[in-house]
Order: structure tokens, then sequence, then C-alpha cells
RNA sequence: GGAGGAGUGGCAGAGCUGGUUUAAUGCACCGGUCUUGAAAACCGACGUACCUUAACGGGUACCGGGGGUUCGAAUCCCUCCUCCUCCGCCA
């Protein structure tokens, strides 16, 4: 959500960048109406008080007139404030209508994209940062896609999946879920060496929460929704990590907060199927480590390119290949200011699949979470919040079992095998 | 799930038979006096949000959330949430 005196100052700036990220040219007039019904309630506000206090004033003289024993003189007065609170009665509703019709049109604005946001419709637009500077493997026909390998050496079952919950929950086996669960734990490990506290959150969440990090009400059929309870499915650690300092005033010596977090992600993915959903490219559950930072103002881009070389040491060590873009106006994110998403090459599907996706989300979700912090001044201001795969594990997968496959079975990259304790699958 | 108890400012903790509470008091934090320096002692300041003001300041709301009674609510009523104790169930 973005601050109603950011707004108003930098209205102008603000259109520009609303049209970068294609916000429809028939809702750019919420701007205004934002501002013509803020204007509303200070103007409201301003009367009501002064009727308030007014109120306020009369009922402590009635009380003296009881004690001093005046009661007729208490009754004028009685009957006196009695009209007052007719009138602030009504003030307060209309006020209370003004502030849910304000709140409501604030929610609908998307954060304002960073200047190096390159304008554009769609994925087509996105800018490569940094590609691949080498060849890309060519592994030749006889390759196989990674869900045809998972079927030769027996590593996850989709129909199994199916049959116990739907289609799009994978359900992994033998050096398969061993293979997952090497690479959760070599990417915790590597976080921790960055400097990242590990969390194990709440996998379901409040409506306050998913509201804080931006899931609604913009994503809302994308979750999962236990209506019993009301509690969501998380998309992503995210969520639950970030809300950690929700309605907080940090000290700016608490600076940098950085956290990591693995959790099972689910997602409704509503509606999105076809050629390019095969195996592990698509699905309702995956697994992912996240890493959330929350920063001073002035310093959050500095930690977007720490967890930008963070992310992509990952890779290296993976030894995939990757590239990394930066999303244009029409592919970042609701939230987002400024995203940075990584692709590895999928040799066999001869495609570049998303395997992380690094954002910065300057004020937009602190504003709506009251995320906050004293400067040495100890005046307040609102914290910036930026999260990152470090990885999504689905892809990162598939990746693997596509890009290393030989003849003799799967082999597995050198900085992983520690951990798998195996070095190929056959 | 059942029964009972409790939620007050950074923390502790009064108030809770409605009106000198503009929320006592202590601790912590901050500024000052004293001191070579520090501690102690003493003095002062010390919540959040919004409105208003050039500024000093003034005003309104907030005692877990929401609603109600009343001229007036931390205090009474309703409701929801959270925590604690006991019982039940359970990995």
């Amino acid at each position: 959500m973005l601050d109603l005196g950011f707004i108003r100052d930098n209205k102008e700036a603000l259109l520009t960048g609303l049209k970068t990220k294609n916000f429809k040219e028939e809702d750019l007039h919420i701007v205004d109406k934002v501002i013509e019904l803020d204007d509303q309630r200070k103007s409201l506000q301003t009367t009501l008080d002064a009727q308030k206090a007014e109120s306020n004033q009369l009922s402590k003289e009635i009380g003296d007139l009881f004690k001093t024993g005046k009661q007729a003189e208490a009754q004028s007065l009685k009957d006196k404030v009695a009209g007052l609170k007719i009138g602030i009665k009504e003030g307060e509703s209309s006020l209370q209508t003004i502030k849910e019709n304000l709140e409501e049109l604030l929610l609908a604005l998307p954060n304002m994209p960073h200047p190096s946001v390159p304008p554009g419709n769609s994925e087509e637009d996105n800018e490569v940062f940094k590609d691949w500077g080498e060849d890309l493997p060519d592994l030749g026909e006889s390759a196989k896609p990674h869900w045809e390998l998972a079927t030769k050496y027996n590593l996850f079952d989709l129909q199994l999946g199916a049959k116990i919950s739907g289609a799009g929950f994978p359900l992994y086996r033998g050096k398969g879920a061993k293979l997952q669960r090497a690479l959760i734990n070599f990417f915790l490990d590597e976080a921790e060496k960055a400097g990242y506290e590990e969390i194990i959150p709440p996998l379901l969440v409040n409506e306050d929460s998913a509201r804080g990090t931006g899931q609604l009400p913009d994503k809302e059929g994308q979750m999962y929704h236990a209506t019993a309870d009301d509690l969501y499915l998380i998309p992503t650690a995210e969520v639950p990590i970030t809300n950690i300092h929700r309605g907080e005033i940090l000290d700016e010596a608490q600076f940098p907060i950085k956290l990591c977090g693995y959790t099972p992600c689910f997602r409704r993915e509503a509606g999105s199927y076809g050629a390019h959903v095969r195996g592990l490219n698509r699905v309702h559950q995956f697994d992912k480590i996240e890493i959330v930072r929350i920063e001073h103002p002035e310093k959050s881009y500095a930690a977007l390119d720490e967890m930008l070389a963070h992310v992509e040491s990952l890779l290296k060590k993976l030894e995939l290949p990757y590239r990394i873009l930066r999303l244009c106006g029409g592919d970042i994110s609701f939230a987002s200011a400024l995203t940075f998403d990584f692709e590895i090459y999928s040799a066999a599907q001869k495609r570049w699949l998303e395997v992380s996706s690094v954002s910065n989300f300057e004020t937009f979700q602190s504003n709506r979470m009251k995320l906050r912090f004293k400067d040495a001044n100890k005046k307040k201001h609102l914290a910036h919040t930026l999260n990152g795969s470090a990885l999504a594990l689905a892809r990162i997968v598939a990746g693997l079992l596509e890009n290393n496959q030989t003849e003799d079975g799967i082999v597995i990259p050198k900085a992983l095998q520690p951990y798998t304790r195996f070095e190929i699958i056959n």
C-alpha cells in the first residue's frame, strides 16, 4: 500500500509509474479520488473533534453540578449534550465510510516501480540483465524430459500424487525424495553462511498476515483457504516470515534483519493448464527456501544486490546454466518495486525455467503491516522489505535431472554430494 | 471440546462499588545537576495514531479487538480473540 503522504507529494511521478506498470488507463483517476477523499476526511475530522471537545467539556460541568447539588442546571446541560451527540454520531458514521472507501482505493493501487524497471506488457519484454555467457548445453535428441527420467529411476510419481490428492501434487520417493531433502539442507546451510537466521514458520496464516504481504485482497483466488478456521495455506514463506515484524516499531540498530526459512508452498494456480505445465514445471505444492530482509530504506537496494549475488552463487555451485531477468512493468508483481527473476536452462525441454524471484517491495508491504523503525532522532519511518527464493525446488530438480543425465545415470553436482551421500542416480 | 481465571503505557504493576485518572507507583531508557570520570543521589522529560498551527502549542481517539448502556466508561453489559490453570482428547 502506498503512503498517503507520498501520493500527495509525488502525484505526477506516481501516475507515470502506474503507466509503466500497465495500470489501467481508466483507473488512473483513483489517484485523484484518493486525495479528494483524504481532504474530506481531514475536514470532517476537524469538525468532529471540535464537537467532541465541547461535549467532553459539558460532561465535566455536569459532574460538577451534580456534586454541588444543582440538579436542575445539570439536567438542562444533559439535554444540550444529548443534542450534540446526534450530530457527532452522524459525523462518525460518515467518517467511517470515508475511511473505508479510502482504504479500499489505496489497496487497489499497485506499488510504484523503480526507475530502472523497463516498460513492457508481458514476459516477452523483460530485460535480460545477465545472460548465460557460454554455449547452452545440447544433449541431443535422445535427452529425456525430467518426467520421463523420474519414471525410469523411480524418483517421483505424479499419478500417485493425483490419486492421493489431485493433479499437481507430486509424490517423491527413493532417491527423488533424498534429492529433495539434500537440496533443502544445502540451501539452508548456504543461507546460514550468508548470515540469515533460520525460521520454521506456521504453514497456515490468518487474514491479517495475508494482507500484510499483499496476497489479500489482490490474489485471493491463488491461495488455498481453510474456511472452517479462516486460515490460508501459505503460497510462500515470505508471508509468515515477513509478518514476524508486523505492527512493530524497530530500532534502527536492529537492521539488517536477515531471515530465511524452508517451507512447502501451496498454490492453486487456478486456470493454468497446457503444454508447459507438465511434470514439475508447475505444481500445486512445492518446496522452497526463502530469504527475507527488512532494511533501512537507504540500504535496501544494496541488500537486493547481495541477495542476487547469493542466489547466483547457489546456481553456480549446482553447475546449472542460468540467466537473470529484470522484469518489465507488465510482468512485475503488484506489490514489487523492482524484481529480478532467475531462470535455469532445461536442456531437454529446451526452455528456460523460473527458479527464483528476488524483489524489493520498498515500503509497500511495510505500510500495510505498519512495520516501522525509529531513526537516531527518534523519528519514525516505514522500513523496506525484500525477499527472494533461494531456491524453489521443483524446477531445480527438473533442471538437475535433465541437464545431468548421462548414459550411466544422473550425475549429482559436487557441491550437493555431501548432502545426497550418493554421486549418481542409476 | 468442557470448567474457571486473566489481558492496563518498553517491562512490572495499581485503579475495575462509573465523574479531581490530564492512567498512580516502581524499573528501564533519555537529558541535566553533582563528579577528574563513573556509580549513587537529586531534578526533568518519557506511549501510539489522527486533526489543527509558520512555530510554541491546542484538540480528538486509544487501558486485547469490535459493539452497547450513560450527559460521562480502563471501570457496567454483549461479542470475538489471545494467554494461564484444571478436565477430556491426542502426535
